[in-house]
RNA sequence: GGAGAGGUGGCGGAGUGGUCGAUCGCGCCGGUCUCGAAAACCGGAGUGGGUGCAAGCCCACCGUGGGUUCGAAUCCCACCCUCUCCGCCA
C-alpha cells in the first residue's frame, strides 16, 4: 500500500511512476477523496471535542448538586449524539474509502528498473553456464525414458484432474533431495533461518502480501474461510504482521519449504503439458525483513543465495530484471532466474526475486523501533520486505532431468544430490535410481 | 468436542461508572553524585490520526465488534485468541 502522505508531498512523481506502469494518474483522485477524508475527520473530532467537553460539565453540575443545570446540560449532550454518530460515520467511510483505492494500486518500480511492456523488454544482467550440445534431440521432462515411470499424470487426473501429478520411485527422491539440499544449502550457507509454518491462512495475510483484494481468484479458499498459501510468502512475511522490531533483530533472513497452491486462473493453455505449472507444487521460499536502506544490498544477497542453487545443480541459467510491465503488483525490482530447459531449447523462469520496499509492511503494519541518534531514531518505521524463491523444486526437478538427461534415455544426477541419494548417481533409462 | 480461567503500556501487575492514557514494580532513556561504574536520588518516556511554521492543541486506542449511559478499561451482548483439566487424535 501506498503512503498517502507521500503522494500528497509530490503527486507529480507518483502519477509518472505509474504511468511507467502503464496507469493513468490517480493522485488527483486520490487527492481528492483525502481532502475530503479530512475535513470530515475535523468535522467529527470538533464535535466529538464538544461533547467531551460538555460531559464534563454535565459531571461537575451533577457533582455541586446543581439539578436544574445537570439536566439542561444532559438533553443538550443527548441531541448532539446522532451528529456525532452521523458525522463519525462518515468520516470512517472516507477513510475506508482512500484505504481501499490505495489497496488496489500496484508498488511503483524503482527507477532502475527498464521500462517496457512484457517480458520481450526484460534486461539479462547475468548469464552462467553453456546449454550442453546434445548428439540427439533433448526431450522435454515428461518424455524422458528414465523419468516416464516415476511422473504419473493419469492417476493423478483421477485423483483430482488436470495439473496434477503423481510422483514415485526416483523421481520422487531426486524431488525430495532437492528440497533437503535447497534447504540445507540456505541454513548452513546462507545464514538464512528455516521455518516450518501454516498453509491455511486467514484473510489478513492474504492482504499483508497482496493476494487480496484484487487476486482472490489465484487462490483457493475453504469452505470455513482460510486460504492455501499459494507461496510460503505469505506466511514468512506476515510473520512480522503487526510488529514492532528491535532494529538490532534486523535483518530477519527466513526460509520455508511448503506446498504452495494455485489456481493457475486464465493460465488456460499455458505449459499444459509435464509438470511445469501445476496446482499444487512445492517451493524452497526466500523472504527477508531489513530496514528500508538495506533492502537494494539484501535483494542482490537472496539473488546470490537461488543463483548458487543452480550453480551447484550445474543447471545453466540466466538472470533478468523484470521491465515495468511483467513486474508483479508488490515489487519494487525483480529479478528472474530462467533454467535452461534443453527440452524446450529455451530459458524458463525457475526463481523469482523481488523487493517489496514497505509496500507489504504498510499493510500488514509491520515496523521496527530505529536505534536512537541525536539526530533523531526512536520512532518506528515500516520495515522493507523481500522475497524470492530458492528455488520453485518442481522446476528445479524439471531443469536437473532435463539438463541431465542422456541418448540411451537415462539421467545423470548432479553430484551435490549424491549424498541426498544414497550415493545413487543417475536414473537408469528403466527408472531405477543406480 | 466438554468444563474452567484469562486477555490492560517493552515485561510483570493494579484498577468494577466521572480529569484513567491509565497506580505501582522491573526494564529503558536523560541528569545529579563518582576518577569511572554500581547504588541512591531527580526527571523523561506508548501507538495511530487530525490541526498548526512551531510550541502546542484536539480525537481515538485497556483482545475485536456492537450496546447501555450525559460519561465505560470498568456494566451488557457477540466474536476471536491464550492457558489449565478432560475426551479424541497424526
Amino acid at each position: 500500500m501506498h503512503d498517502i502522505k507521500a503522494i500528497r508531498e509530490n503527486p507529480a512523481a507518483f502519477d509518472a511512476a505509474l504511468s511507467r506502469r502503464g496507469l493513468s494518474a490517480l493522485s488527483p483522485q486520490i487527492l481528492a477523496l483525502d481532502a475530503d477524508r479530512r475535513a470530515k475527520i475535523v468535522a467529527a473530532e470538533t464535535a466529538q471535542a464538544e461533547q467531551n467537553r460538555a460531559s464534563k460539565e454535565v459531571g461537575a453540575a451533577k457533582a455541586r448538586g446543581d439539578e436544574a443545570e445537570f439536566e439542561r446540560l444532559r438533553a443538550l449532550v443527548a441531541q448532539s449524539k446522532a451528529d456525532i454518530a452521523r458525522l463519525t460515520a462518515e468520516a470512517d467511510a472516507q477513510d475506508v474509502a482512500l484505504r481501499d483505492l490505495l489497496m488496489g494500486i500496484p508498488n511503483l518500480p524503482l527507477p532502475e528498473v527498464p521500462d517496457g511492456k512484457d517480458e520481450a523488454e526484460n534486461v539479462e544482467i547475468h548469464r552462467w553456464g553453456t546449454p550442453r550440445a546434445f548428439d540427439f534431440p533433448p526431450r522435454e521432462h515428461f518424455e524422458i525414458p528414465a523419468v516416464k515411470p516415476g511422473m504419473d499424470f493419469e492417476t493423478a487426473a483421477k485423483l483430482s484432474g488436470s495439473r496434477f501429478v503423481v510422483l514415485k520411485g526416483a523421481v520422487i527422491r531426486v524431488h525430495r533431495a532437492l528440497a533437503q539440499f535447497m534447504l540445507d544449502t540456505h541454513i548452513e550457507e546462507h545464514g538464512l533461518t528455516e521455518m516450518w509454518t501454516p498453509v491455511l491462512v486467514k484473510d489478513d495475510a492474504m492482504y499483508g502480501t497482496n493476494q487480496l483484494p484484487k487476486f482472490a481468484e489465484d487462490s483457493y479458499q475453504t469452505t470455513n474461510g482460510w486460504w492455501l498459501i499459494p507461496t510460503s510468502e505469505v506466511t514468512l512475511t506476515n510473520s512480522v504482521a503487526g510488529d514492532i522490531l528491535d532494529e538490532a533483530v534486523l535483518p530477519i533472513r527466513m526460509t520455508a519449504h511448503t506446498q504452495c497452491f494455485r489456481s493457475e486462473a486464465g493460465s488456460a493453455g499455458k505449459d499444459t503439458s509435464g509438470m511445469l505449472r501445476q496446482h499444487q507444487f512445492e517451493k524452497v521460499e526466500m523472504v527477508t525483513i531489513c530496514t528500508p536502506d538495506t533492502h537494494l544490498a539484501e535483494q542482490d544477497r537472496m539473488r546470490d543465495c537461488a543463483q548458487a542453487i543452480l550453480e551447484k545443480l550445474e543447471i545453466p541459467y540466466r538472470t533478468v530484471t523484470l521491465c515495468t510491465g511483467d513486474m508483479g503488483f508488490g515489487a519494487q525490482r525483480t529479478y528472474d532466474l530462467e533454467a535452461w530447459l534443453p527440452g524446450q531449447n529455451t530459458y524458463r523462469e525457475i526463481s523469482s526475486v523481488s523487493t517489496c520496499g514497505q509496500f507489504q509492511a504498510r499493510r500488514m503494519n509491520a515496523r521496527y523501533r530505529a536505534a536512537k541518534t541525536e539526530t533523531g531514531g526512536g520512532k518506528p518505521e515500516f520495515v522493507a520486505t523481500l522475497n524470492g524463491s530458492g528455488l520453485a523444486v518442481g522446476r528445479c526437478l524439471i531443469a536437473v532431468l532435463e539438463n541431465g538427461q542422456q541418448a540411451d534415455g537415462s539421467v545423470l544426477l548432479p553430484a551435490v544430490l549424491h549424498p541426498y541419494l544414497g550415493g545413487r548417481t543417475k536414473i537408469t533409462a528403466d527408472g531405477q535410481l543406480a
